[in-house]
DNA sequence: CTCATTTACTTGAAGCGTCAAGTAAAGTGA
DNA sequence: TCACTTTACTTGACGCTTCAAGTAAATGAG
C-alpha cells in the first residue's frame, strides 16, 4: 500500500486504540440493552424506527436499507423476521413492481413506542451525558469525516 | 427506564447519527481491507498483533482476550482457526495448568509483518488523515469517555 | 486428605450477516 | 414486439459470534 509504511505516532495510537475500544464496546452496550429489554437487535430497532418516521409508516426496502445503514440483503432477512413477529408487512409497489414497500403494522408501531424511551435513555447514558456540549459537536464533525473516508460516496448496497 | 424520556436535541441527534454511521462503516472498511489483502478479519488481526507485541510472542488466552477486546469464547474459536492455519500454537502454562498460553509461530510473525503496513495505511486513510491534530486529541478523549460509559469497569469476559 | 468451589478455558448449537446466485419487473434498442 | 439489460429484491449456503453447558486444574474448608 506504501513502500515506507508510516507508523502511528503516540498521539495517533492513543486515539486509534480509544476508537477501537469504542467500536467494540458501544455496539455491545446498545445491542445488550435492546436485547434484554425488548428482545430485538440494534439493527432491528433502526429498521422499526426508520419505518415509524416514514410517511404513512411505509417505505421502499432500498430507502430503508440506506436509512438503517445496512445492505439490502441484510434488510431483506431482517424484515422477514419482523414480518413473522407481526411488526411489518411487505407489499409490492403498485407504481413499479420492482419495488417492495415495507409497512409498519399497529403492533410494530406499539413496539417502537414501548422501546424508544429505554433506547434513548441508553444513548443519553453512553454517549450524550459523558460528553460536554463542545465534545458533542466535535463528535458530529469527527464522525462525519471518518464515515466519509471509510465509505467514499455512500455505498451502493449489495 | 425514565418516566419522562428526554428526547435528543437537534445537535445531539446530529452527533448520534454521525456516530451510528461511523460505527457501521468504519468496521466494514477495516474488515474489508484486511479480508481482501490478507484473508483475515480485523479481530484476527488484533489477535495476531497482540501476540506479536507480547514478550516471547507468548501470552495467556485471558490476557489476549482483553487486549483484543473480545470474549474468551470468541478468542478460543479464533485461535483454533489461526492454529489450523499454522500461525499460532497453544500450550498449557507449566506454572498453572488452568492457563493456556498462545504462542505466535514464525509463520504467524511473518503474516503480521506482511499485513501490518496495509492495515496501518487503511487506519491512516480512514481515521488519521481526515482529522486535524486537534480532532485526533478530541477523538481520544471522546472515545475513552464513551467506552467507559458503555462498559463501566472494563468487562469480565464470558 | 477429601470434597466442594472457583478459575480458565473449550465446545456445540443456534442465530445473524455476507456473498453469490437467482427471480421478476421495467426499460431499451432494433 | 422481441430480445437484452438494468434495477430491486429474495434466497440459500457458509462462516463467525454468542450463549449455555462442559471439562480440567487449582484452591479452600473441614
Amino acid at each position: 500500500m506504501e513502500d515506507q509504511p508510516r507508523w502511528l505516532t503516540d498521539e495517533e495510537m492513543e486515539a486509534w486504540l480509544a476508537l477501537v475500544s469504542m467500536l467494540i464496546k458501544l455496539p455491545q452496550a446498545l445491542d445488550g440493552q435492546l436485547q434484554r429489554d425488548a428482545g430485538i437487535s440494534h439493527f432491528e430497532y433502526q429498521v422499526l424506527a426508520g419505518l415509524s418516521m416514514s410517511a404513512g409508516r411505509t417505505i421502499r426496502m432500498s430507502e430503508l436499507a440506506q436509512l438503517a445503514d445496512g445492505s439490502l440483503s441484510r434488510l431483506s432477512h431482517v424484515v422477514s423476521r419482523l414480518e413473522k413477529r407481526g411488526w411489518v408487512r411487505r407489499c409490492t409497489d403498485p407504481d413499479d413492481g420492482r419495488y417492495t414497500l415495507a409497512v409498519l403494522t399497529d403492533d410494530g408501531w406499539q413496539k417502537v413506542v414501548e422501546t424508544a424511551p429505554g433506547h434513548v435513555a441508553t444513548v443519553r447514558e453512553c454517549v450524550i451525558e459523558p460528553l460536554t456540549k463542545a465534545q458533542i459537536r466535535q463528535l458530529r464533525d469527527i464522525g462525519r469525516r471518518i464515515t466519509d473516508a471509510a465509505d467514499p460516496g455512500g455505498t451502493c448496497p449489495g
